[in-house]
DNA sequence: TTCGCTGCAAAGCTTTTGCAGTGGT
DNA sequence: ACCACTGCAAAAGCTTTGCAGCGAA
């Protein structure tokens, strides 16, 4: 796998030391699209049960500082993280009663964002943007049928 | 505050029962920009020391999905909550370093998030849009200087 | 050989919840 | 008079950390 080489030179330029965990770890993590930390660490202690949690934890504060991965709070529960290194960027379009995410690309909001960083002086270092709503199975669904944890019943909000 | 009296208002509307603790809760919250759960648990029971922490998370899951408050999770720490019930909609742009907050409008995106959700069938419910950067004092520093993580003290901020 | 990294487990921080009693409407 | 709401305190959920030993460079 290209990318997980890459990711290993790039800890080990930075003085990074490769420990078989966190090969581990980064091999488990580009292998999924999104995942929370504790779905890492059981993902990561399936291959190798003798993993601490805590190792996982480290390490993905590392990968996250290190820029690899990006760490986004959706709507509820714990942050979820991504693997972003070697990808284009991209936005989250997320339904909020199925928790369906779909991934765009959106140039001109790139360009406006230069616009409105200029304006304040700062330099931009990275930006999300998200975007709530209802998927088009789910509006098809009465507010009654929405699940329990999928936050509450949206219907109110008028965009 | 007339603010104060829409959002009573609103909440009799909803069949939400107007106590004295959650009156106290909305008040408290109306008077900050920005603030933690915690932050308003403390600022709640300085008024009055009776009311519980469970009532103060109640009450702030309540006015959230009553749409009178967002729930931000900025760079590090627990999510910021912020009185958006009247006000016209906003993003952030925020110092990663110092912590600054920068609230400002851009219609321009409305629009354009508009075709994006027109494109995938989805009905908008709400939107995040952050951008992390260095804020004019901060680009000066040297990287070194950067504090491990960064406080988070959020200056008011005029759109 | 050095010192950064790990496993372990305990602690920490934030939020949620069960229950019995209280109070808004 | 209902039953939603509250205080209390315990538990839950997620993450961090101290420490002694280990292992990558």
């Amino acid at each position: 796998m290209k990318r997980f080489v890459l990711v290993e030179q790039l800890l080990k330029e930075r003085g990074i030391r490769l420990t078989s965990q966190r090969s581990l770890v980064v091999r488990r993590a580009v292998s999924h699209l999104h995942f929370t930390a504790e779905e890492l660490v059981e993902d990561v202690r399936r291959m190798d049960p003798t993993v601490a949690r805590g190792t996982v934890y480290r390490a993905l504060a590392l990968l996250h500082e290190a820029g690899i991965l990006e760490k986004h709070d959706f709507w509820y529960g714990p942050p979820y993280y991504e693997v972003t290194f070697g990808k284009a960027h991209h936005d989250h379009l997320m339904c909020m009663q199925c928790g369906e995410i779909i991934e765009f690309q959106e140039p001109r909001w790139e360009r406006l964002q230069d616009e409105v960083v200029k304006r304040y002086g700062y330099q931009l270092l990275s930006h999300t943007h998200k975007l709530y709503g209802l998927c088009p199975a789910c509006r098809r669904l009465t507010p009654k049928q929405a699940p329990k944890h999928p936050p509450l019943h949206v219907e109110e909000v008028v965009a």
